[in-house]
DNA sequence: TATTGTTATACTCTATAACTATA
DNA sequence: TATAGTTATAGAGTATAACAATA
């Protein structure tokens, strides 16, 4: 906490927070199902990759609180894409699991290769494509520090 | 349009998004300060940039419409941190620029250096630091793209 | 008519606090 | 008491549509 940052860090954490904040606003605006948010995508691909999981574990993973999933937890169950279950053996648990018009969704959002950023990056060079790929587990670390 | 982006820019695409927006939600909550929101921060740090500048050319650099950006520049005017003017030429133009103040929070902000991300990003191997740094222009030019 | 900017309104995302049900 | 989850509420950020003022 005391320790301080070195000038170069400062900068490149500067730098980076701009570009990050600019894309995540184009990620929002520019996704390819209109009528999903992005934020339910993103936690049903977390539930598709993890499931059977709960909503805290659900929470955990997308390093959110409990309650900020409700809506969306109820949302993805509304439209279909999800099972909301008691565990027997602890009644406060639910166990949410995916069905396979949720499976389906994720996978064509997967493999929707006309997704306008796979497009961006197909205009990429070889070079800053491996680039991105290289740095992706830091900007994932960055994102998931404590 | 029509041409298909390749497997490998749809995968790396989906890791990029999500890794992207779990970071701006890090950052969006990790900010130095608390009193101002981070999108009149970053607004403010353009309009240091670029003073003296419109509200529309504001919006082109932050990728916003202008009407997202009302509320933040009032607000930016009200803490004192930019001005507007009529612009004496075309009456319909207004002018912003920074204060005193504006530039003394730009400045400090930039200089934080136990900021969070910063710390983040000092806790990197060199190697690291190094990519993070070489990738930049590219997330960059993602986030700037038409 | 076209441009600049604002207002009104609504939606998404996320948080905190208080609550219920179960353990 | 402690834990899992929900509800109520609030606030930030952004968008669209309709408007006023100016050119």
């Amino acid at each position: 906490m005391t320790k301080l940052a070195s000038p170069a860090s400062a900068e490149l954490a500067a730098s980076l927070r701009g570009a990050v904040m600019k894309l995540s606003r184009r990620l929002r605006s520019q996704r390819v199902d209109e009528s999903l948010g992005l934020s339910p995508l993103l936690a049903l691909a977390t539930i598709e990759l993890r499931e059977p999981l709960s909503p805290s574990a659900l929470a955990q993973f997308e390093q959110l609180r409990p309650s900020s999933l409700t809506r969306v937890i109820a949302t993805l169950e509304e439209r279909g894409f999800i099972e909301r279950q008691r565990n027997p053996d602890d009644g406060r648990q639910t166990v949410l699991t995916t069905t396979q018009a949720g499976r389906d969704i994720v996978r064509a959002e997967r493999e929707r290769r006309q997704e306008w950023l796979a497009h961006m990056i197909d205009s990429l060079t070889e070079e800053e494509r491996a680039q991105l790929s290289a740095v992706l587990p830091v900007l994932r670390r960055l994102g998931s520090a404590e």
